[in-house]
DNA sequence: TAATCGTGGTA
DNA sequence: TTACCAAGATT
């Protein structure tokens, strides 16, 4: 039990690990440990395919009120897919990466309508639904049904590049560390638990900046702990720095019935925030806009103020948005659009950015 | 293969 | 402030 491990013996390091998650494991919303599983618990396959599209790329405390919220509101995946997409789009504002709520909705109407309610346990069906890449598709397979699967997601990706030492660095590492991935992941029993552990040691033990190498089980078949090199892998390519881009968007209010209401639109279908609120406004582009295209650009013509500026950073761009404001006079109904009011500004389901621009009008 | 696609937390 | 990072998928 004691004798040490080697990296070339993925039995061991198998079940070194899932002894290592029955004592440590993190419990969380959507898993079912096996605790749970000896009283009877059995996983959910909607419920874990919401969490995992949820926490593709996202932390899981941004994702787990998120979680809860769309499991009370849509408790099954019939529920889900009957749901109106605009509904489905302003409950996942502030998540960010829109296209997943997209393709969430659109998985959920083939599952609801086309496979019986049921999600496919085969890896290739999981694969061909929107939204579902090769991670997600192995996550559902181990969390949902516990059948043979290898999850790579980043950390498993770190924790394996440490593991083994691995030179090559990311993103051209991925086959390699797959590679190896799978060769412990399918050298145990318990697939679905072992799953969920070697992603939680990435996430609490084997972290990207102070790993807690003195409490990791498989301290002892490490090429980088023992190399004193833990932080240098997995090796990367340099990011290449964001480029800024510039707009103007315009805060116009009114007075309706319930109080006072603000002008929104919704955004085209595809690309940056597709189909989500926005204030209207102006393109992002390199340059500044000038005042033609700023003009051009405002729903009405108006006593437009600076109110001020946002700053928000994307995947691959900084954005800063000056945001004008103009309130109608009393009687004057001003253009047509999407008026919201301002006292349930929370429900129209703006993206963050979007959000920080309608708090900075008022 | 390389770009695109959000957000909030942390060092 | 800047840079990095978090259960990736799509085109």
């Amino acid at each position: 039990m004691t004798n040490a491990l080697s990296r070339s013996d993925p039995g061991r390091l198998n079940a070194a690990l899932l002894a290592w998650y029955d004592r440590q494991g993190r419990a969380l919303p959507w898993r079912v440990r096996p605790e749970d599983r000896a009283r009877g618990v059995k996983a959910d396959p909607y419920a874990v395919w919401l969490s995992e599209i949820m926490l593709q790329q996202t932390t899981v405390p941004h994702a787990a009120p998120y979680w809860h919220a769309f499991l009370q509101r849509w408790p099954t995946v019939h529920d889900l897919a009957s749901a109106p997409r605009e509904d489905v789009m302003a409950a996942w504002a502030g998540l960010g990466y829109y296209a997943r709520a997209r393709n969430m909705h659109a998985c959920a109407r083939v599952v609801s309508e086309e496979l019986g309610g049921e999600f496919p346990r085969d890896l290739d069906a999981l694969r061909a639904l929107p939204g579902i890449g090769d991670y997600t598709a192995n996550a559902i397979r181990a969390a949902a049904f516990d059948l043979p699967a290898s999850v790579v997601d980043g950390n498993v990706e770190r924790v394996v590049a440490r593991l083994f030492r691995i030179e090559t660095p990311l993103p051209r590492a991925k086959a390699e560390i797959k590679a190896a991935a799978a060769g412990i992941a399918a050298s145990g029993a318990r697939p679905g638990d072992y799953a969920q552990a070697v992603m939680d040691l990435g996430a609490t033990v084997c972290t990207p900046r102070s790993p807690a190498c003195g409490i990791c089980p498989w301290r002892s078949a490490c090429a980088a702990c023992d190399a004193g090199a833990q932080t240098d892998y997995p090796r990367k390519e340099r990011k290449k720095q964001k480029p800024v881009r510039y707009g103007v968007c315009f805060h116009l209010t009114r007075d309706g019935p319930g109080g006072a209401e603000l002008l929104l639109r919704r955004r085209p279908e595809a690309g940056l925030l597709g189909a989500m609120m926005e204030l209207p406004g102006t393109d992002w582009t390199e340059e500044a806009p000038v005042a033609e295209a700023i003009a051009a650009s405002a729903p009405v013509g108006a006593d437009w103020q600076e109110a001020g500026r946002v700053r928000h950073v994307f995947t691959h761009f900084r954005l800063e948005l000056d945001v004008r404001t103009a309130r109608l006079a009393a009687g004057d109904a001003g253009p047509q659009g999407r008026w919201v009011s301002v006292g349930a500004l929370k429900q129209a389901g703006l993206p963050s950015v979007m959000m920080k621009a309608a708090k900075l009008g008022f």
